[in-house]
DNA sequence: CGGTATCCTTTCGGATACTG
DNA sequence: CAGTATCCGAAAGGATACCG
């Protein structure tokens, strides 16, 4: 396998378990988010992963962080960076993809699908 | 994390190890490819690995065999679905998500970049 | 030829506790 | 609050041998 594949690397993080369900809570909604405010919206993700999956995502260049170390306790926040939100476009060509071949599919169940942003 | 949603469930097959590979090699060139040709074109994939990935491919309706067994040895051909080659479309997307966002990456060393059908 | 069966290593992610 | 550290079980995939 060639990792040098610029399609075969997007895909490798963006598969991974809960990456997909991070960037849409980070498209929802206000810009920024908090560390604990993304962890109650995701129910059953674990502190670990929730910090690495978005740790490969800022290293990717998809999402940036800001931190005030002066408050307390500290504030951490994320948001999509450009290159993030487009990428939501291509997250919809996806969606699209499957509605037009995998009609047969049930409707999401975790989110409304019609009212799902992406 | 919710296995009902239509985007996750994509994603989950398509970003397996080899699987884009397999779909790319199937996008190439003749329509029906057989199991060793397939194997010999994708240097260190092992038989267990292509054999289920065809067989995911092909429970997704992405991929379609056809099988002769009164040949001996037996033949055995895969190719794209239509839902398939519609897939290449979007995985052309996400290239060009790549290339939009991602200049400094190193150009794909395993094949042409340049040549690459995606 | 076109796979399957077996074994084994590595990676992933869940659970939980802890800290500045 | 925003993570990190540790431990653990499950699953993925590589190596290899074998079979109709």
């Amino acid at each position: 396998m060639d990792h040098s594949c610029t399609v075969y690397k997007t895909m490798d993080y963006l598969a991974k378990k809960w990456t997909i369900m991070i960037l849409l809570e980070l498209h929802k909604g206000r810009e920024w988010k908090r560390f604990s405010e993304l962890k109650a919206s995701m129910k059953d993700i674990t502190p670990k992963v929730l910090s690495s999956r978005l740790k490969e995502l800022e290293d990717e260049g998809l999402v940036e962080n800001r931190m005030d170390s002066t408050a307390f306790p500290v504030r951490s926040e994320y948001r999509l960076t450009e290159s993030g939100k487009d990428l939501m476009n291509v997250i919809h060509d996806i969606k699209m993809w499957a509605l037009r071949w995998k009609i047969q599919n049930e409707p999401c169940k975790h989110l409304d699908c019609r009212l799902c942003v992406l």
